[in-house]
DNA sequence: ACTGAAAGGTAACTCTT
DNA sequence: AAGAGTTACCTTTCAGT
C-alpha cells in the first residue's frame, strides 16, 4: 500500500500493462483485443478497458495505416527549411496553417532557432518540388528564404518507454 | 476492355477503390472490414481481398497506434542536424544504423546536401538532449558538427493521392 | 480493480453466380 | 466482383472475487 511500491512515474502515469499495450499497438495497430490481452498477460475484458482508457486519455491518439509514398506515385521526398522575414513573425501561424492543408505536406515542424519551419514533402518529381516552393513559399510575403534537401532514406521508430 | 478506360496510372497502379481504402485506413486503421467495405462501396469479400493485396504488395506497410510522446514522459522534441566529416563518408551507414536503434530517435532522415542527417528526437528534458548529443554524436569520430532546434509543434498528414 | 464465463454479434471463408 | 451460408472467433457484459 505504499507509494514506494509504485515507481516515481518515470514515464507518465502508465503502469507496466499500459506500457506493454502501447508497445504492442504501435507494432501492430490491427491486433485483435483477444490477442493483445494474451500478449500483455491480462484478461480480454481488462485489456479492452485499458485500451479505451488510453484512447480517452489521449495517450493513444489514433490508429493509422502506414503507406509507402512511392506506391502512391510520390517517388521523391524532400525536406524544405523555411526562414520567415523578421518583420513578418506574426504571420507564421497563418503560413503554417496554409501549409498543413496541402496534400504534398507529410509533416510540418514548427521550430525555434534559425529556421522557422521544416516541411517534409512527398512529391512526384523534382518539377513538383519546384512548383511547390515557387507557389507556396517563394511567393509568400512572410517567407525570407528556403533550403531544400533530398531525403535519401527515412526511418520511423515507435515511441519507446525506454 | 480498352486501356483508355483505365487512367494513365496517375498514382501508382491503384484504382479508385484501392485509393479510397488507403485513405480510409490512414484515417482509421482500426475500422472493421464491414464498415470499410460500406464506405468504399464494395462487398466485404471484395474489400478484404483488396486490403490484403495492398498489404502484400507493400503499398500499405503496416498498421500502428499513434502515441503522444508527452504522455510517455517525453516532454521535449528536437531536430538535430548532423554533418559528417568529409573524410568519413563511408561511415555514414554505420552511424545511421547505430542511431536508428536508440530509443530517443523517432525519425531519421538521411539527406543529400549540406547536412547528412536530421534526427527527430523525443526526450524528457534539455539535459536529456545534451546527453544524447554528447554521447552519440559529438563523441562519434565521423561527426563533424551538429545543430539542435527545438520543435514547438509537429503536424503529421496522411498521404493523399491528390 | 481484475477475472472468467456466457451470450450475442461479427468477421472470415468457401462456393456459386 | 458480389452474395449467401456456414463456421469460428471476437467482443461485450456481468457477477464474483
Amino acid at each position: 500500500m505504499s507509494e514506494t511500491s509504485k515507481n516515481l512515474r518515470p514515464e507518465g502515469d502508465l503502469d507496466d500493462v499500459d506500457r506493454k499495450i502501447v508497445e504492442e499497438l504501435q507494432a501492430n495497430g490491427r491486433i485483435t483485443n483477444a490477442e493483445l490481452a494474451e500478449r500483455v498477460g491480462v484478461a480480454a475484458s481488462t485489456c479492452i478497458a485499458r485500451v479505451r482508457s488510453l484512447v480517452s486519455r489521449r495517450i493513444i491518439t489514433g490508429f493509422t495505416a502506414t503507406v509507402d509514398p512511392r506506391a502512391m506515385g510520390l517517388g521523391l521526398e524532400v525536406l524544405v527549411s523555411v526562414t520567415v522575414r523578421s518583420g513578418a513573425r506574426q504571420r507564421i501561424t497563418e503560413l503554417s496553417e496554409e501549409l498543413r492543408g496541402l496534400p504534398e505536406v507529410l509533416q510540418l515542424f514548427f521550430l525555434g532557432g534559425v529556421e522557422d519551419f521544416i516541411i517534409h514533402l512527398a512529391v512526384r518529381d523534382s518539377d513538383h518540388v519546384r512548383d511547390f516552393v515557387v507557389e507556396h513559399l517563394s511567393a509568400h510575403p512572410a517567407v525570407s528564404s528556403t533550403r531544400t534537401s533530398i531525403v535519401f532514406s527515412h526511418h520511423q521508430n515507435p515511441i519507446r518507454v525506454s
